[in-house]
DNA sequence: GTCTATACTGAGATAGAC
DNA sequence: GTCTATCTCAGTATAGAC
């Protein structure tokens, strides 16, 4: 039920905007009242995210059974081990980040739900023994990597997945490890090695 | 009269909760009808935020004006640049941010704001002649450190914001120039300076 | 300043699974 | 019988249209 109701709601959302969609249109799409909907989702822009927290379970999971290496190195092997997606995945995802890109209040969500993965991942390190204050800024870093790789991804990037997301901590690493001149001019004799693509 | 009604929002949102105040009642407590409100805020959550415009305008100023460093000593110097705060502001803005962290709504907008301020950076950044899949990076951890400190600042912290901030970059260049490593059990030989506090 | 659409909530009734 | 899912009905408050 919850995706059927799910599907309905990406569809009127895609094709008649959000905001020109009621509940009860989702709802009826999906064959169903409106109060059997608000029993399923707590709000109108819950539906988009269905099954993200299992996405989450899946990330804390794989931070907490990485081996020893870095911090960073952590998080660059636990969220590989999770970038094994298909092309018929993208798709699906490909339209429900259009429709969140395109609607404010989806965005607004969205956001919430980043920083609340974002704090899962500080409390998974901290399991591990990382202090909070480290934490919370290597997990910041990684989820912000781990959202332009998967931004490139569904842009229809002709690489990978694990390709992206392995060149975006590549360009993490460079941010701190010096390499990172800010530009104009090129600065004093050192090589920048900023443009990849 | 936006601050009179900010003032009555967060004064009837911290004493009866967010969800049990009514856009009239903040209103009514302001001297004003209800449509006046909606007249200077779109919505029941944006009085709280009022004035977070000009906060993101001096930011991306201060990125615009900082001399020529490395990527990330741009953002600690553009930072740091605005730091200078009194205790007067702290007392105000720690109780705007307890109102904040009590209602999921409010938390909620303040994520997107904060993601709104990322890509302002990150845009400012671009025009200095940053490319954006590293200068979304940076300014998505200049952003988090900047959080970090001023949740340490906020919560009673008897150091300088300035100070708090610029231990919150070092923690940041230790964590990719190799110093933080994972723990239990200490890693090989290499000293780890993870607890300062 | 008035009016209205609609997101959301609560209580209670019904129906089917077990 | 209990438990769970759904519907019906009656509201309130936000936000937007006029």
């Amino acid at each position: 039920m919850r995706g059927r109701l799910r599907a309905a709601a990406l569809e009127l959302y895609a094709e008649r905007g959000y905001d020109r969609t009621t509940t009860a249109e989702v709802a009826a799409l999906a064959g169903v009242t409106e109060r059997t909907y608000f029993r399923h989702f707590p709000d109108k822009r819950e539906v988009v995210f269905d099954g993200e927290a299992a996405l989450q379970a899946s990330m804390t999971a794989a931070v907490a059974g990485a081996p020893e290496l870095s911090l960073l190195g952590v998080l660059r092997h636990a969220f590989s081990s999770l970038a094994s997606h298909g092309e018929d995945e993208r798709d699906a995802q490909a339209h429900q980040h259009r429709v969140i890109t395109a609607t404010p209040e989806l965005r607004e969500r969205a956001a919430a739900k980043t920083v609340h993965l974002t704090e899962a991942v500080t409390d998974a390190l901290e399991r591990r023994g990382t202090p909070r204050h480290l934490g919370s800024l290597a997990a910041a870093c990684g989820i912000e990597v781990l959202s332009r790789a998967r931004r490139e991804w569904l842009d229809g990037s002709s690489r990978s997945f694990a390709a992206l997301l392995s060149d975006a901590f590549d360009d993490l690493d460079l941010l701190v490890r010096g390499g990172a001149q800010d530009a104009l001019p090129p600065a004093q004799g050192v090589e920048q090695p900023l443009h990849r693509h």
